[in-house]
DNA sequence: CTGTTAGCGCTTTCAG
DNA sequence: CTGAAAGCGCTAACAG
């Protein structure tokens, strides 16, 4: 009926037979290529549709060097945000007819270099990279476009979908300060990256520009901990924030308002808030949350849409793969905060 | 230095000839044939470290007609569930260096048939699907291994992991019947797929089993009812569902207690019960929520784990494709009840 | 407008 | 143990 017969494989050549031409012109009527004879391209077009043939991406893009799929590497699709990312990204491709290839780099250098490459060698027509290596001359010779999210390449040539983390960061703190709290917490994303960096850039001008000193630091460290008193860095994935989140708030000149600078955080963070009853404690997050507004009380959070991020690059990337992009720009999306009470708990 | 000299694409033969040997010999030591004498082998590895070289996957998928790809084919990478389970898919792939191409449907049978065959075309080693099609004939002509995930395949000789959707549903209404609910409502999934059918009939056969009969049903329905009063089933990512809720509550005879079949249900029948102050309304979620335990009161939820799901299903399509697997199973994926608290508020 | 030849980079014959 | 030839399915280059 429709060219599947018996799971053999429909081959141009068989195309061409059955029309009675060459392989070649049925390849320039696959292809639109406008010369060709109009009763030619008839016989041509009913034999594809007789055998049900469809063209093998593989040969192609084996033969021309570059195939309509673009690869998305993110930090790991199991995390809500970059799968949202994603898919907006995979939205925006399909709707120009172009396949998505998504990987997780699991936040592992090594393994998102790899990744690059295997793709690169897929002759992906473009990548959309949520960058974990801070370093990245790697990526500018690929041989194809790039385009960052979430975090920046540290060499800034390149197209890029970013918040202003640092802004946001001070957004949530000033919110904090202005409703009376001193003593605020960061808790506690990775130190590696380059985002919990700008956060805790922004949470420390909002303190200084209050005229709240961090507090004093205490000379031996353990580790997981900056500096700072109430600053805790550590995976925010692993149950030690769990216990650094109990450890601060049972200390003896205990945080009065929590700072979290990722949903990730939140997540950890929340629930032990509501196990030890602590509605006392403000809480701001980077980052909405699912069910934010059912909390009580309701999670004030700064709002960092995953949607307009991954359609914001997908397009750029799309432009740059058109060859329309007139030169790498940098892309803010806009941040806001929404309050929804657990900010706004006074100290 | 490492051979990526000028981004020129190092081939099987500019080894050859770094090694002084025939393309071919390289292609045996690259894929580890044993029968090449020690000192050649040597003199091969030193040429491929030198110049980098690194295999062209899409010419080897070309000759060998398999791709060491999987793919993996959902509703949506967007959803939490699914991104979940897809995230473990890719660990399981990852972990024995086999790639994960990820696509969404978007719930379009005929968007799925098109990823099928597109994924096919690239020769796939093979395919994890959650179906959205009810006719699957198509598939098991695929020619590569398919396993089905959260939903079966219609022609059951398939490979599936899945839970038993009518035991859950069922557990969950009896929950609520134990706790002296009589009018339960379901909100409510769409109507066309495999799962609502089965949850609605272990929904359906608690009651019944209980004594209680469904509700009368009014002759002329509106669109987005079943028979029974207190059934809604619709798409639950639009406000129609907080609607539906809203007018059922404030029925005649409104329900003491409401079975949520979905987490993208409960991610929406959940913050109108909060903003409504319904706390008196008792609840119980088909699938974990993130933060299930911060909401007061706690959500109770049938837990139906995706990571579980996702690395079953993984484990089973290596064992496919690795020719181990005996006999097409359908794995039955167990579901336990978490009590939280809302589950548990009296009639 | 159409067809032939070559070759993308690799691996499978099949001979040495 | 090694290599030459052929070809996976397609398209670029160059004729006609």
């Amino acid at each position: 009926m429709n060219g599947r017969d018996g799971g053999r494989r429909v081959r141009l050549r068989d195309v061409a037979a059955a029309a009675e031409t060459s392989a070649k012109t049925v390849s320039r009527v696959i292809n639109g290529d406008p010369r060709v004879a109009p009763e030619t391209r008839g016989r041509v077009q009913r034999a594809v549709l007789a055998l049900g043939y469809q063209p093998d991406p593989l040969a192609r893009s084996l033969r021309r060097g570059t195939d309509d799929t673009i690869g998305v590497v993110v930090d790991s699709v199991a995390d809500p945000f970059f799968a949202s990312v994603a898919g907006q990204i995979e939205r925006v491709a399909l709707s120009r007819g172009i396949s998505v290839m998504i990987a997780s780099t699991n936040r592992d250098q090594r393994h998102e270099r790899e990744l690059l490459t295997r793709m690169v060698q897929r002759r992906v027509a473009g990548l959309i990279l949520a960058p974990i290596s801070t370093e990245h001359s790697h990526v500018s010779a690929l041989s194809c476009p790039v385009v960052f999210v979430d975090r920046r390449p540290s060499g800034a040539d390149s197209d890029s979908v970013v918040v202003d983390d640092a802004d946001g960061a001070r957004t949530a703190v000033r919110h904090l300060i202005a409703h009376g709290h001193r003593r605020i917490a960061f808790l506690g994303l990775e130190p590696e990256l380059d985002t919990t960096r700008l956060r805790l850039d922004g949470y420390r001008a909002a303190l200084a520009e209050a005229g709240i000193a961090p507090a004093g630091k205490p000379p031996g460290e353990p580790s997981g901990k900056l500096d700072d008193e109430l600053v805790v860095t550590c995976d925010p994935d692993s149950e030690q924030l769990d216990a650094e989140t109990i450890r601060l708030l049972d200390s003896a000149d205990p945080p009065t308002a929590i700072f979290s600078p990722s949903t990730r955080c939140s997540l950890r963070v929340l629930p032990v808030l509501h196990r030890l009853g602590r509605r006392d404690v403000a809480f701001v997050g980077f980052g909405d949350l699912p069910l934010a507004e059912s909390i009580s009380p309701g999670v004030t959070v700064i709002d960092h849409p995953p949607d307009v991020i991954g359609r914001l690059a997908a397009e750029r990337l799309m432009d740059r793969i058109a060859g329309k992009a007139p030169e790498p720009a940098t892309l803010t999306v806009p941040l806001r905060l929404v309050p929804r009470g657990s900010g706004e708990v006074p100290a």
